[in-house]
DNA sequence: GAGACCTAGATTGCATACAAACAACGAACG
DNA sequence: CGTTCGTTGTTTGTATGCAATCTAGGTCTC
């Protein structure tokens, strides 16, 4: 991480991403600049990397924002990340090494210890793991920064958040379930799991925004009732 | 187009699929700024966009190169294309309108005439406009330039110039095909004749690039015998 | 003669100054 | 009172100069 455009890239990503800068933030380039300890010219270039990764979207003469994800938006990412996620755990399968193999049933033990623990972070970031191994033993590059672009989203979400006991439980049976396929070399089979293991995840996060929204509502209501 | 950074991207973009810049050229920043009439900043950007898009490479501290595919790469992403198209091909049989879809079957006329006059060169751009109609109707702009990224290698080696004329008929009966099954608005029909129409295409240009090699080999031998 | 090192040229990466476009505010007019 | 237009301040877009890095050629050493 030399350069500057590197530096520009993690700092800003890393501040979405903890919440610094909410959906809808405006990205004020000279702000950037500051906090980057760089010039504009490589925040320029690290927020248009960020746009193609779906994290900002920039409007001409009009600097860049903090994507907003509508309802259709999530409909549409998690459709997308089902078939190339299919995809990519299907071509794995017949180029995985055991090794990796292994590696992935390391990390399912680790989500599962973490899940029983109540560290939802951890299971993030070990599941994350899980993913990347998949994706990397896709080999295909073009594929892999497809699925960067459509896992933005559920990161800046915190997904597994909302995710209750079941859920959990679930997630970690898909979970165990692609590891035997691949260990099988089954491509249909792996392929298979992938899509319940994301249509699973998309279920429980449309879930949890209807029940944010119910929340919401009955929140201004009730605010609404004392006020008046 | 009115920025320099759109002017700079439209000219790199041509110069390349024109073959003024061939697979592997190097594309120096000072040359195309000139080329471009812009100065090297906006150059810069247009050449990370084509990066995305997958026309160029660029490596730190060396510079852009026009991309150059291997065999792995054209069976990569033509599996990809083929995923993506019939993902969009689906998307766009629930939601595609009845204008449009007598729009597609307008070029269907278009490219079959042109193709019996031998033109390939307007095949190609009904084509991309066709194909283009179906990406618009899946509603998706994720969707849509991902495809745009898996698209530009067929532009690049234009492949309808390696189409016989049975490749052409056939061809024009997928294009009829999926026209059915958007006007009956059936999802997995349309998914159905996507994923044909695009392995179809990978098998002409596999088969035409195996042609070529093995024409560029009786040559060497040819070239070599005369030496010897 | 082969290989490593060093130097010179060229190229990319970054910073900054300037120009162009946009947004917000206020005044003038209908 | 509402609308429209101008004006000003802020932000993005572009050009250019300088620093850092890479490539190539030659020389020196083994």
């Amino acid at each position: 991480m030399e350069r500057a455009v590197d530096r520009a890239y993690s700092s800003i990503r890393a501040a979405i991403l903890d919440g610094s800068y909410g959906p809808g933030a405006r990205l004020g380039e000279a702000e950037l600049a500051q906090l980057t300890e760089a010039s504009r010219t490589p925040v320029r270039e690290a927020l248009r990397q960020l746009e193609v990764e779906g994290l900002v979207e920039v409007l001409p003469h009009r600097g860049a924002r903090v994507s907003a994800f509508t309802a259709d938006d999530l409909d549409e990412i998690y459709d997308l990340r089902m078939t190339l996620e299919a995809l990519a755990a299907g071509r794995a399968a017949s180029r995985i090494t055991p090794e990796r193999i292994d590696r992935m049933a390391q990390l399912c033990d680790e989500m599962e210890d973490a899940a029983a623990a109540g560290q939802l972070d951890a299971v993030a970031t070990a599941n994350v793991a899980f993913h990347g191994i998949v994706r990397e033993a896709s080999a295909s590059t073009r594929l892999t920064s497809m699925l960067a672009a459509v896992t933005q989203l559920p990161l800046m979400m915190r997904t597994f958040h909302r995710y209750a006991p079941d859920d959990l439980q679930r997630s970690a049976g898909h979970h165990r379930e692609l590891v035997a396929a691949l260990r099988a070399g089954d491509e249909v089979w792996a392929d298979a799991v992938m899509r319940s293991h994301v249509r699973a995840a998309k279920s429980v996060l449309l879930a949890s925004l209807r029940a944010d929204e119910a929340d919401a509502t009955t929140a201004l209501d009730d605010e609404m009732g004392v006020t008046a």
